[in-house]
DNA sequence: GTCTATATCGCGATAGAC
DNA sequence: GTCTATCGCGATATAGAC
């Protein structure tokens, strides 16, 4: 500890989620934000490259927590599967506790067409993480990229789904229908 | 004529393109785009929302084209086999010839991050309208998303191959072994 | 931490097009 | 005349350099 609190990005990334929801994201000044939590703009940008960037603090792990979750997975699993066990891993583990959280966040990037932009590149930047780990697994280049951004795809429209729907089914179990519901579709 | 050149958005877009492919990107200012289109910044941000925008511009009619294209349809194809035939016909018709303009295009949105995420916000754009025309097919909401998602994803790694292969492979035999090889992947 | 470039946009005036 | 595209000025905030 001592001269700065630890947890700068941390308060930084509250106060930006009190403002964007008092104000909407477009009239919030990252000097706002800034003074909000008690920091400079400059030590804003030490932390984030730019404003869109606090949304995502949680992101961050993202890729890390994939691999090494895909790391873990059983031997023997075809491509497919060991995707889908890592989603399905990640899905049993930490989201259902913070439904409201990941929806009030998701109802600002909404709002905003920046904010969805960047979402996007989040979710492509967690298809490359599992690109490299199923290239690892000597895949081919070109299955390892289709697999990995079919594998975010169907992640991403169970999240939709699951945020949308009663609150008390498990994201794994919007997971698997949402899997299946797309393997109905393309045959 | 008259006063204006009717063209304001192609001139800025050709200026960027060649700004972009002397100076690189980052490098390459909005004024210095603008003057080399003979225009002020100020009308540049009139045709284009900011600086990324410019190399889009043809993206804007995709929408109205998918659209049309599907429209076009022929009767009792199945969902998915409706959206990978919009895709077909748009890659027999346009594409081959260009192969060289899209090349030099993408090796300057690859070239830099924030090119990169917009590129993703244009293909989200395009499967919204996919999207549209599906749910006026009288396709459950949900399906409608993932099936257009699923068709983008295709067709965006189907450019991708096409753009690195030789050059003597026609766009939509690409796609249809894209196609082909994600089925074969998740089963 | 300070300083600065420049991206971005609001406003009012103007000049051709129809 | 009305409409639309352009111009010129000015203000602010983002983002990065030193």
């Amino acid at each position: 500890m001592g001269r700065w609190a630890p947890d700068a990005a941390i308060r930084l990334e509250r106060a930006a989620l009190e403002l964007f929801a008092e104000q909407g994201y477009a009239d919030t000044t990252v000097p706002q934000i800034a003074a909000r939590a008690g920091l400079t703009t400059r030590t804003y940008f030490r932390h984030f490259a730019d404003k869109r960037d606090v949304l995502f603090l949680r992101e961050r792990e993202f890729p890390a927590v994939v691999s090494a979750v895909l790391a873990d997975a059983p031997d023997g699993l075809t491509p497919v599967d060991l995707v889908m066990h890592g989603f399905d891993a990640v899905a049993r583990d930490g989201f259902d506790a913070w439904r409201e959280a990941v929806r009030a966040r998701r109802r600002i990037i909404r709002s905003d067409a920046h904010l969805r932009e960047r979402e996007l590149l989040k979710s492509s930047a967690l298809a490359g993480a599992i690109e490299g780990v199923l290239l690892e697994h000597g895949l081919e280049s070109r299955d390892a990229a289709l697999l990995s951004s079919f594998g975010v795809l169907v992640f991403d429209a169970a999240l939709d789904d699951w945020l949308e729907g009663p609150n008390d089914r498990p994201l794994h179990e919007v997971l698997r229908e949402t899997r299946d519901r797309l393997g109905r579709l393309t045959g």
